[in-house]
DNA sequence: TTATTTTTTTAGGTATGCCTAATTTTAGTA
DNA sequence: TACTAAAATTAGGCATACCTAAAAAAATAA
């Protein structure tokens, strides 16, 4: 059986090494993410190498194992159930249930975790809008689609792009929208069909149609009406 | 903050307090309890009498403060209502919610707690029969009957009895019925009033209607049709 | 009342999971 | 290329929460 606290690096390592701009997952950087020394995850790494979870080198960084990628997954979707249980069961905001299911993840039966998530409604997507892996370890498979077909308050993931053009690309940049970025639909315009967006939980902008059309995106609201 | 090990500690004391024949809790008895061996167990006592939860003398053994009994009765109360909740919400058999309470107990929100007391209809008494401690720490006052007044189905709590002859209490306990023992109601025989009662999870006996009548007892489902 | 057994206490010891300080290695820059 | 800054590593330490083995104290029985 896993420790809770091998449970915790594992899922760490996950998280860096999916966020943007991350093609290696260095020692520091888990250190920095985890809120510890870098010699203490060193330490660990070293257990984790030992156990197959990881591979570990200075020069290529932390990698999953397949095995050390099924426990990760693993670990996010008890804690992402957890999350969608506390928001949509019982009620809390958004906004204050990362913390107690930081803890309530720790719990360790399969079966409390099925029940919750039927309680749930079984949604693919947790509060955050971040995907809810199956027990075999799966992503939710998406459905694709023009940001442009948004309706006002619908909720999305940045799945990818229509056009690779520079100028398009860092237009994005420039406004800080990479992938996997979550939007939020503030505002149809019905005018031209413009959208205003918020996004990092502060910033916003307004999108023209021509560039809404050409980001991707994917509906993380279950039973979402947008086309 | 009180740690989770503290909690642990409290409620072992608390349990070992009261459970039947116990008029002082040594050190001995609650190294069992814990099943941890005694000079790990001193070493924690003499930690938690430097917090003021406990007083300990080797001839007194262990005695819980107020604020030492507030807590396990805080920690108490947070199990016996995970416990409900499993039961009553997420549909694990009485028998399965145990472990998991043990766990879920550790999470550290009061506001956590009430929610999904909430969703359990708010109960006075947990899927064991035990009385549910409010936020202050106060049980649920009983309402006390004769045993005898009871339906089939019924399960209820030893209270107290209503007589105090050597001879009805000799009765009681060659019968292994103690205070605070959970009876169910198997049968009722309509021809004298018989009962048959089952506890300790396995005994059964059938009683005299005036024995029943004796035997004070209280509810412990939510709603019973017992007067 | 002494002998025996049980309970309590003391005195070390271990594994885990974190730390700081110092050193080595690597990478970036002048 | 040599210098400097950053990252990785080593070495040693600390607190927690357990343990065993042995001594001291108390309770029980002969």
């Amino acid at each position: 059986m896993l420790k809770t606290s091998d449970e915790k690096y594992l899922r760490a390592i996950y998280s860096v090494s999916h966020s943007e701009n991350k093609q290696k997952v260095s020692l520091s950087d888990l250190a920095y993410y985890l809120d510890l020394k870098p010699p203490t995850v060193l330490e660990r790494l070293h257990v984790l190498q030992k156990e197959k979870f990881i591979s570990y080198t200075k020069t290529e960084g932390v990698v999953l194992t397949k095995s050390g990628e099924k426990e990760a997954l693993n670990v996010i979707r008890k804690h992402r159930v957890w999350e969608t249980f506390l928001h949509k069961v019982c009620k809390f905001g958004w906004n204050e249930v990362h913390e107690m299911a930081e803890q309530l993840q720790n719990v360790n039966s399969e079966k409390l975790i099925d029940r919750i998530y039927t309680l749930s409604g079984e949604p693919k997507f947790d509060p955050h809008g971040d995907p809810i892996p199956d027990k075999s370890g799966k992503l939710p498979v998406s459905v694709r689609r023009p940001l442009l077909n948004s309706i006002e308050g619908c909720r999305c993931l940045v799945l990818g792009v229509n056009e690779d053009s520079a100028e398009f690309l860092n237009y994005l940049t420039d406004l800080n929208i990479g992938l996997n970025e979550k939007l939020s639909v503030e505002k149809v315009f019905g005018y031209d069909g413009s959208l205003k967006i918020k996004y990092k939980n502060s910033e916003s902008v307004i999108l023209s149609p021509k560039v809404a059309e050409k980001i991707l995106v994917t509906c993380t609201k279950h039973g979402c009406a947008c086309k």
